[in-house]
DNA sequence: CTGAAAGCGCTAACAG
DNA sequence: CTGTTAGCGCTTTCAG
């Protein structure tokens, strides 16, 4: 099923048929609908590849997701937020015409070529100068990135929020709910949460004349590192700070069960926050408040912001991602009147 | 960057560039080793759509999971085997050399080109004489399935498992545990894992002489599914069943609210147990028993099958993946001297 | 309004 | 052993 069958069985040349087809070039009425009928009749439609070939555009979009590099695993405990991101980004893709090639770590040996083939990429969440960024340069191919590269200040396109208003949210929240003492754990990947987080973090601690408390943890560490945070945490004279933002929702599950296995409540005792809600922020016990970074609108924002600069509208401003603090047990201590 | 400049530059022609760098036709050492340094040098890497053109291989596989386009919604609430399963999926196809592109239903106007370019297709769970695969055979689209479809009997390129081992598996258990009433609950898809399933409970029942409690409930009712199922269950004499095996994860959970609802202890009154572990099933109260579907070897299993089919390997035997049970508290009640 | 022809980058007969 | 050449299926000037 080629144009020239087409051509042939409707008798006119093989340009006609691109014409009438692709609404181009001026082709009398008549003429187009009947093309128009042998093409569905035949059921013909335009090699992909061969198009491509010619507009050097293959209507596919590729993703990666840096964390899962570093994890070096799919598996979903805790990392549903990028599925959810992915599954979310395929469809708003697939609406928009596009195919969405999930890819891994395309610097490294051994990748299909169809990987330098896509039309864009969006790459979640980057690492620091991260190499993915500048090998897609290399190629002169477009990409948006989901969070900033900490290390490209002159890099703009990237959609997301600044997590500083997250942070200053979580910290807000606290303080209603009586917090006196809030300690931060982040993660040790070197992207824009973690450093970002930590930044407002310590801006506040500073404004507020409070200590800052800063701690980190490997995220593939899982619930155990948090668990281990929990023992640094509690002396013998208690826990050190009676409020804990986690970035990561491992980490707060695990430092949930750390807490109440050395004796202590939480929220009573210590209040927990997790930077991001996943499966097991939700299903310990108590259940833990966590900032909910929606995958879904953060996807949907991504695809159609990566799709415009396709378009060459350089113009337009990235997206910037509304996010929400989901309330649950984890700090349900009645709000204190603010004495300070 | 052109297999030109190639040539050019190492003062040959295009074909012996061609032959050089892919052990084609006959070239002399010395002039093939000249060829691969000035190609490494200018970072040349032959362009994935021109040669798919001649090719007829593009390096990207395409999967469409079939119950995401009926759910219509990615979203990961009870639907974490399919995002465990394309991630899974998406490692294994990179590891082999291609892409792995997700796409919803191709039958659905709107489609990118793209789709109908892929080297393959791998549908999980098809539906009932699937369009999807009337459409893939009609581009001479090579297909595997992960669950057959059940109105194709001669279709036997799929992998999964007889979902009639994990029905008696899952009986047997049951049985372990002190059962003398199982009722069964499908989903109303018409897959093979509906289908299996009731058909193999039900010889299970006739075999025993046990009256078959068959109920249905459609999948997109998710939680609310189960609970309203309870409701049926429990008459003012008690629970018409002990234990129920319930394929959906998201009924069970529901199922298991219900029947605590209604004043009965599971697993006491009645005992669960799941057909697919989800986040749902961890998260119940008691955790519900579940078969694990095995995502990530299934995946796995999915693309090496499809690839060998690729590589004209047609004799091969489809694999079958092995289930476990994940026994947790629905079903800890203490064994019972089986008494017939 | 329609068609001939060039060429996208590459591979593979077929000559030399 | 190496090079010429004919396409893969399509889009797009440029002439009719």
């Amino acid at each position: 099923m080629t144009i020239h069958d087409v051509a042939r069985r409707a008798g006119v040349s093989i340009t006609t048929v691109s014409h009438a087809l692709n609404g181009k070039g001026v082709v009398k009425d008549s003429t187009r609908q009947h093309i128009v009928e042998i093409a569905a009749e035949l059921g013909y439609s335009a090699d992909a590849i061969a198009r491509s070939l010619r507009s050097s555009r293959l209507g596919v979009l590729g993703l990666v997701i840096r964390p899962l590099d570093t994890l070096d695993s799919y598996s979903p405990v805790g990392v549903d937020y990028f599925v959810r991101f992915a599954g979310a980004a395929a469809v708003e893709a697939l609406d928009r015409g596009f195919g969405l090639m999930l890819v891994r770590d395309p610097t490294t040996p051994n990748v299909p070529g169809v990987a330098m083939a896509v039309d864009g990429y969006i790459i979640a969440d980057p690492v620091a100068l991260d190499p993915v960024i500048d090998l897609l340069n290399r190629h002169a191919i477009p990409l948006v990135t989901v969070g900033r590269d900490i290390e490209r200040p002159s890099f703009t396109d990237w959609v997301g929020s600044t997590s500083t208003a997250d942070t200053l949210a979580v910290i807000a929240h606290l303080r209603e709910r009586g917090a006196r003492r809030i300690a931060l754990l982040t993660g040790t990947d070197a992207n824009a949460w973690n450093r970002d987080s930590e930044l407002a973090y310590r801006n506040w601690a500073c404004e507020h004349g409070q200590e800052p408390l800063v701690s980190h943890c490997d995220e593939t560490l899982g619930e155990e590192g948090g668990r281990a945070f929990a023992r640094t945490l509690v002396d013998a004279s208690g826990p050190r700070a009676d409020a804990v933002y986690c970035l990561t929702g491992r980490h707060a599950a695990g430092l949930a069960a750390g807490v109440q296995h050395a004796g202590f409540s939480v929220p009573r005792d210590v209040m927990i926050v997790a930077g991001s809600d996943s499966e097991q922020t939700r299903r310990s016990t108590p259940p833990i408040t966590s900032v909910d970074l929606a995958p879904e609108v953060t996807a949907r924002a991504a695809v159609d912001f990566l799709i415009s600069r396709l378009d060459g509208n350089s113009s337009r401003q990235p997206p910037l991602i509304e996010r929400a603090l989901l309330v649950r047990g984890s700090t349900a201590r009645s709000p204190k009147p603010s004495a300070n």
